[in-house]
DNA sequence: GTGGTCTAGACCACA
DNA sequence: GTGGTCTAGACCACA
């Protein structure tokens, strides 16, 4: 497991995203057991306190427990992590017309920019 | 003038974005005298250092030029201008890109997700 | 470490080119810990936002790194330091010629001049 | 007559160069007369107060003189000239050994540097 | 502790 | 008037 921080982005942030998209996507499946803080910072070389902080909001979120002594878990609820994708995915959409729109895009353009972007990386 | 700001990003980010947006889009033309750091400040209500780095980073960019004690215009060349344009739109369309696959949605997800939000959106 | 100011150059462009040298005759090594913002600038005698300007401008040249939270480092690529360290030669040099020429000094003059400097400086 | 300007030097430093250069170089001679305020200023394309600052700035170093109602010349004092033109010439290479020294140059790398930046414009 | 941003306000060089 | 620099000091996010 790797990630290439960004450095505009708080790290905590980064690993949430990439955990959040693991469970969202299906790699990690409800009820699986998460790392553990140590072994999460000593693997990313990151310190233990930033691993914390991207705990305590995945565990806000409800899409992390932890039980007692025994670790942290993705949650059970298969429908809090359906919301959060959905949410997610909102997000992303609305911030991306938003930007398009901003440089002057109107619907049928950033369609077009849309397809034309796909198609070429499914060439690659 | 006026800008809604967001507590995410740095305000002189949100500015410079602003007014990158005007001068993309062709609201502020090649040769426009820009308003002056002070006068940009109180339409603002913001502090003038802030703006100060707002211009600074658009003159790193090329696509504002200073004349010394003439006040600050946009850049007469329209190559420099286009290219941020690209540059600008490429960045929106490439997050969008990363963020949809990073939950888990393929090409054609993704461009049927597009077209319905620019349905809606037009419906509004 | 103390460092001359010279009234007619910004003073963080001075720190600038104070800390360029160190890097680039390798005084300071790559991936050495720099000072912190609040260090340099109690040390200096000088505003700590000043001395922020300066690491932010040497950030842009990546000759220095910011790793979140725990301080600036001199950049591990050499290869950047070697590049900088010609730029900075390659200035110099060309601003000697150039007001060697202004003055209507020829080449071989211009040799010769710097020639009976260097041999006055090592008499000293 | 044309000046390139270059943004990090007060115009009216660059046009006092231009016209130090044309005097000691003997492009213009001892007693010439030498163009009005607004005459330079118009065919500089800049504001006549700063063309005036500059004049103002030769006369304090006495290598212009103003007759009064008949306009500005060059002084006729050779003497001073000469004196002009070999502070000038010190100045720059004084900046320059020294701009050598704090990049890591010693004497000899110095000496060579000059001696084949010389012989490559030659080349040119 | 460390950097990043922002305000408030001053002073200066330049045009 | 216009931009550039600097000080003083605050507050916050991050590690």
């Amino acid at each position: 497991m790797t990630i290439e921080f960004d450095n505009n982005l708080p790290i905590y942030i980064q690993i949430m995203n990439y955990i959040k998209g693991e469970i969202v996507t299906g790699k990690l499946k409800p009820g699986d057991k998460i790392l553990s803080v140590r072994e999460l910072a000593s693997e990313l070389q990151i310190n233990p306190n930033t691993v914390q902080r991207t705990f305590q909001e995945l565990e806000r979120e409800e899409i992390v427990e932890t039980r007692r002594g025994m670790g942290r878990y993705v949650t059970s609820n298969e429908g809090t992590i359906l919301t959060i994708k959905k949410e997610m995915a909102k997000d992303v959409l609305d911030r991306f017309i938003r930007g398009m729109q901003d440089l002057g895009f109107q619907g049928e353009d950033i369609l077009a920019a849309v397809a034309e972007n796909i198609r070429n990386k499914d060439k690659e």
